[in-house]
DNA sequence: GTAACTCCTATTTTT
DNA sequence: TAGGAGTTAC
């Protein structure tokens, strides 16, 4: 029996999408059209029916916040409560490689424990070990190395595959890959994974135990991959090597593919159904967000695109009004433009119904400055995430270095941080000692304390926070973690350091904040996990002081918003499309740059403004810039004719603007 | 440890 | 050209 609210206020193609039993499925799903709606409809559809058990439906997404909100929404359709929502597979392909991982990291030879690195640890680890390999390349920087190994991974290439790249030199291949290689040792080594390897450890394990593989391969008897379009090649093979035995459900939208720098490749769309011959694929077309307006307006723009599987998104809404082009003279007075049309809709509108979307973090500085002037509230989306923060990142270190003595990493981050004279020469000596004993940076710390290399200011020092771990390590078994954080910040004199300066009030407040999330878990090694995937904790994002605001985002952060105002700004030649993409990735990266205007313009409800500057400042030099190729793949007859002409400047060689060709 | 200096880089950033 | 990172000198 179905009962009907699983298909209450769905269109055919939506319910379609709802109840097919194909063992593939592929939903196309437009900008605007209910994807997620229909996602968590099959999957809460799925269980209703008795055709899996609560624990044998696997659906992945590709962030935190997107696994949260299905999982509420499924639990809210089915009225499960706390401890069945919690027994669905629901999560991201890494936060799910890490569980599988961490079950069976024995036949990896991993410790269950392992550490995961995120791009700065990574970065971290990789340059220590360019400089302890003399590996001195100016190309080959730390950073680069550090990208180009990522991006490898992505594209599900280990250390003896480097041939399969466009690396130009034989002689840098094998420096290379051996380099690669002893990077995935030293990881070993550390017991340690970086984002990478948490997908294609999976693999590695699946080659190595067959029968592991099998085990989820008839556990999952659905497997649902939301945002399919943006999976790179690793992912891919994960889920597909996953789905043996059960259906697979896609849905994406090669139109809104803007992560193809990170490995997603738009094959994973346009091959589908070469590589699942009897997939059946339902097209989501009609848009349920914009005015027929911006809809066509968006629409001719990615028709432009040829490599698509091709959709054509309606509404039944109205016209709506038309898209509003302004020319600025430069940055500055684009952003007080917008700030002016704020102004003006604001009885109408709450700051909050209206976004300022953009191509570079670099441009929301220019809004920033210009709604700080005339008192607009707005809030930047993305920036420096928390987790990511220098006291953040020391405050779980402390912990990790508690909770694992083998973490050699933390140890190296904490270890002078307050300062405690062990400078990189005290840092040498443990290493040393580290080695000569085969056994971890603290260890070494405890052997170095037993020597006279060091300064007796020193040894003291040193003593103390060997102590002070033992210590908060023997109080993690007994009582809550978050009595071990209070130790280590007060007893490191970490707490001390920052109450002394009387600039660090944000970081007092952040500490603060960590504190509460760390109280509300059971178990530090959970919460550690999370601290390492997850870059907001949760309840910040959604975190809500009341206040309306203008949220000033970039394009790629915008991707799955929405607003009823929207202002894309900088539609520029060198900026939309971006130089860097024009230059290195050709037509493929024009065309991605394009969907990514595409995925800006989809976000708006009712109203569009689009603008771009005759001068933009260009590594801090004043250039003149050209409209946007994408501004005149816009259908003419939806964007609104300017009234007013916009005069130069006296002077200063700016050229005479040149007759708006929409 | 800090200040002064030099060098370098300058897109997007789910995990 | 500015701002950050890293280095050197005191």
């Amino acid at each position: 029996m179905i009962t009907p609210s699983f298909l209450d206020h769905l269109n055919e193609p939506q319910q379609q999408a709802v109840m097919a039993s194909e063992p593939a499925l592929m939903v196309l799903a437009g900008a605007g059209s209910g994807k997620t709606r229909v996602l968590t409809r099959r999957l809460a559809r799925l269980l209703h029916q008795g055709e899996a058990g609560i624990g044998e439906i696997l659906a992945v997404t590709f962030t935190n916040k997107a696994a949260l909100e299905m999982r509420e929404r499924v639990a809210a359709l089915l009225n499960l409560d706390e401890s069945n929502a919690r027994r669905l597979w629901i999560g991201t392909f890494h936060g799910m490689g890490a569980r599988l991982l961490r079950t069976h990291a024995e036949v990896l030879g991993f410790d269950a424990n392992f550490t995961i690195l995120d791009s700065s640890d990574q970065q971290r680890l990789i340059k220590r070990l360019s400089e302890q390999k003399e590996f001195i390349d100016p190309y080959w920087s730390p950073k680069r190395l550090a990208s180009s190994i990522s991006r490898w991974k992505d594209d599900g290439l280990g250390p003896d595959d480097l041939g399969q790249t466009r690396m130009k030199a034989s002689r840098d291949l094998l420096r290379i890959s051996e380099f690669y290689q002893s990077y995935q040792d030293e990881l070993r080594r550390l017991n340690a994974m970086d984002f990478g390897d948490l997908l294609s450890n999976c693999l590695k394990l699946w080659d190595r135990a067959p029968e592991v593989l099998a085990l989820y391969q008839n556990r999952f008897r659905h497997l649902l991959v939301d945002e399919y379009q943006d999976a790179n090649k690793v992912q891919y093979d994960w889920m597909r090597r996953l789905a043996v035995g059960g259906a697979l459900c896609v849905v994406g939208d090669d139109d809104q593919l803007i992560y193809s720098w990170r490995g997603a490749r738009l094959d994973n769309i346009l091959k589908f159904e070469e590589d699942f011959p009897d997939a059946r694929v339902i097209r989501l077309e009609q848009n349920y967000r914009s005015s027929a307006n911006i809809l066509k307006a968006s629409g001719g723009l990615i028709d432009h695109n040829v490599g698509r599987k091709g959709k054509t998104l309606w509404t039944t809404g109205e016209a709506g009004a038309p898209l509003e082009v302004y020319v600025a003279e430069d940055g500055e007075d684009e952003a007080r433009h917008v700030t002016r049309q704020i102004l003006r809709l604001v009885p109408d509108k709450g700051f909050h119904e209206m976004a300022v979307l953009v191509r570079t973090s670099s441009q929301t500085r220019l809004f920033e400055q210009a709604f700080h002037d005339q008192n607009v509230p707005y809030r930047v989306s993305g920036g420096l995430r928390f987790m990511d923060r220098a006291e953040i990142k020391d405050a779980v270190c402390y912990l990790r270095l508690a909770h694992s003595f083998r973490d050699d990493l933390a140890f190296e981050r904490i270890i002078n941080v307050p300062s405690r004279k062990l400078g990189p020469k005290a840092l040498e000596e443990i290493q040393a000692a580290a080695r000569g004993a085969g056994g971890s940076l603290l260890e070494g710390a405890r052997l170095v304390l037993g020597q006279k290399g060091l300064g007796p200011a020193a040894l003291v020092q040193l003593q103390k926070f060997v102590q002070l771990m033992d210590e908060a390590h023997a109080l993690l078994e007994v009582a809550h973690p978050v009595e071990a954080l209070d130790k280590l910040l007060e007893e490191s004199g970490y707490r001390e350091a920052v109450d002394l300066d009387e600039r660090r009030n944000d970081m007092r407040e952040n500490l603060r904040e960590l504190r509460i999330f760390l109280s509300q878990v059971d178990d530090l090694a959970g919460f550690l996990e999370r601290a390492a995937l997850e870059s907001d904790p949760p309840g910040t994002e959604r975190r809500d002081d009341g206040v309306s605001r203008v949220v000033i985002s970039t394009l790629h952060a915008a991707k799955g918003l929405e607003f009823p105002v929207v202002f894309l700004v900088g539609l520029e030649e060198g900026l939309l499309p971006h130089k860097m993409a024009v230059d290195e990735g050709g037509a493929a990266a024009v065309e991605e740059e394009r969907r990514l205007t595409y995925v800006g313009m989809t976000r708006a409800k009712e109203k569009l403004f689009l603008s771009h500057a005759r001068m933009r400042r260009m590594y801090q030099r004043l250039e003149p810039a050209i409209a946007s190729r994408f501004l005149k793949e816009i259908p003419a007859d939806t964007v609104k004719k300017r009234e007013t002409v916009i005069t130069a400047r006296r002077g200063v060689g700016i050229p005479r603007p040149r007759r708006p060709f929409y």
